[in-house]
RNA sequence: GGAGAGGUGCCGGAGCGGUCGAACGGGCUCGCCUGGAAAGCGAGUGUGCCGUGAAAACGGUACCGAGGGUUCUAAUCCCUCCCUCUCCGCCA
């Protein structure tokens, strides 16, 4: 654990040890509370047997006598509870461990280059998406922070259409490759946000409705993650697939300048979420073969892209092996994250008790995972700038003419 | 939003202060029966946690929407909240 911790970057692994004590401490507690609560209860039987036979004397003798052991089992059950809530708030706080095959590394420069697709264009004419859908039309910043605020645009004309598109085409993919379509709540509750470790590792990032304990979902992730939450599945019924399209909201606290530009980074925007539920012991393939699915969408639309492997200390929090897709911006001359693909392991399904019965009829957890199928974004930005002609038009990629009944706008 | 009814195991559905982890029915699993099946018969059939154990298993404890309370004892009584259903209102 710690060394995996470590590797995260984590500077301080105590809560490791520190859970250990408080868990020592609670199972002494729960262990003697057990022992005093079987007691009183063989006492109440007792007095209910006696109260049927009609002694009433031995009964009242013996009610007399309960008093200090309620008192006890009281004080045990309020220690218990606070043990309960400090162990869990450490463990809580417990990063996943990376698997085995993921790179040590401290940050961004560690990431590992899996695979490369395309040719990056280094042509200097193209706009900036931002520049051209200025140009156009097609996205009104201003407007969008005059009803909203920063980082809510509106889409118009055919860039709407083109986002439709986008939903529509990403959809039909996955269900083609075997994930049920689902439409999830926008709203989450906090066992929810907790389920899938948004709460207490990522809270900040979310749009809260207090009055209703609600959080607006940052993914698909949340909501169609925790549909499963507390349930035993089936191992027949394994794997399960399941796609999303949502918006997503993300409070992005404190970013600024040329990172954020244009459809770089929103407070809202579209994505299609894919999510599995596996047997423990699939979960490395299917880790691959998600990578490979999302992959497959960014050469269907010919944009250049790069696969990272994340190494150790910049994968996050809850996952023991990630892969990030990155397209390419040509307008920007740089990479821009469209997908991440990654493996929990059992991480969500401890927080969520989701589990299913194995061959022997014992419960164990699943593991969970998921990707982007994609982020619309920066793939439209790309889009945008790799498919711009000189004369500023944008040709349709082919799979998407389908659904716009246009080859360039 | 207003009025009423209700939330019990895989499902249906009893229980409404003690012997209730919970009757009964259905489902499912195993066995018997059969040439095979149906019917029939018999047995079994929850989860979390703690402890013992290599394991199988066993012991304890908790769980009848959630959280509090009353009581020697709560699925059963009281309070708060959530959810479902019916009627009215409103409404895309």
């Amino acid at each position: 654990m710690k060394q995996g911790m470590a590797n995260k970057g984590e500077k301080e692994t105590s809560a490791v040890d520190l859970v250990l004590e408080k868990d020592e401490q609670w199972r002494k507690t729960v262990t003697e509370l057990d022992l005093t609560r079987a007691e009183g209860n063989k006492k109440a039987k007792l007095i209910g047997q006696l109260m049927a036979q009609g002694k009433k004397e031995e009964a009242q003798k013996l009610i007399r006598e309960t008093g200090q052991g309620k008192e006890t089992v009281k004080k045990l059950e309020e220690q218990l509870s606070v043990l309960q809530k400090e162990r869990d708030d450490l463990l809580y706080q417990i990063p996943n461990v990376p698997d085995a095959s993921v790179p040590v590394g401290t940050g961004s420069d560690d990431n590992v280059v899996f695979k490369t697709w395309g040719e990056p264009s280094t042509e200097e004419w193209r706009l900036p998406h931002w520049d051209l859908a200025a140009e156009k039309g097609w996205i009104d910043f201003d407007r969008g922070s005059k009803v909203t605020g920063a980082g809510f645009p509106f889409y118009t004309g055919p860039m709407a259409r083109l986002q439709r598109a986008l939903i529509n085409f990403f959809l039909d993919e996955a269900a083609e490759n075997g994930y049920t379509e689902i439409q999830p709540p926008y709203f989450v509750n906090e066992d929810s946000a907790r389920g899938t470790g948004q709460i207490p590792d990522k809270e900040d990032m979310m749009y809260t409705i207090p009055r209703d304990g609600f959080f607006a979902i940052p993914t698909a992730e949340v909501p169609v993650t925790n549909f499963h939450r507390d349930e035993i599945l089936s191992m027949d019924g394994l794997p399960i697939y399941y796609t999303a399209y949502t918006p997503c909201w993300r409070r992005e606290a404190g970013s600024y300048g040329k990172e954020v530009r244009g459809l770089n980074r929103l407070h809202q925007f579209d994505k299609v979420e894919l999510v599995k539920f596996v047997h423990p012991e699939k979960s490395d393939e299917e880790l691959e073969s998600l990578r490979e699915y999302a992959e497959s969408l960014l050469e269907k639309l010919s944009l250049p892209y790069r696969t990272l492997l994340m190494c150790t200390g910049d994968m996050g929090f809850t996952q023991t092996k990630k892969y990030d897709l990155e397209v390419w911006s040509p307008g920007q001359q740089r990479w821009l994250e469209v997908s991440s693909c990654s493996n929990f392991g059992s991480f969500q399904a401890r927080r969520m008790q989701l589990r299913y019965r194995n061959e022997k009829g014992k419960t164990e957890m699943v593991h969970t995972l998921n990707g982007s199928g994609l982020a619309l974004p920066r793939v439209v930005a790309s889009i945008l700038e790799t498919h711009q002609t000189e004369a500023g038009e944008v040709i349709i990629p082919k799979v998407l003419r389908p659904y716009i009944g246009k080859a360039q706008m």
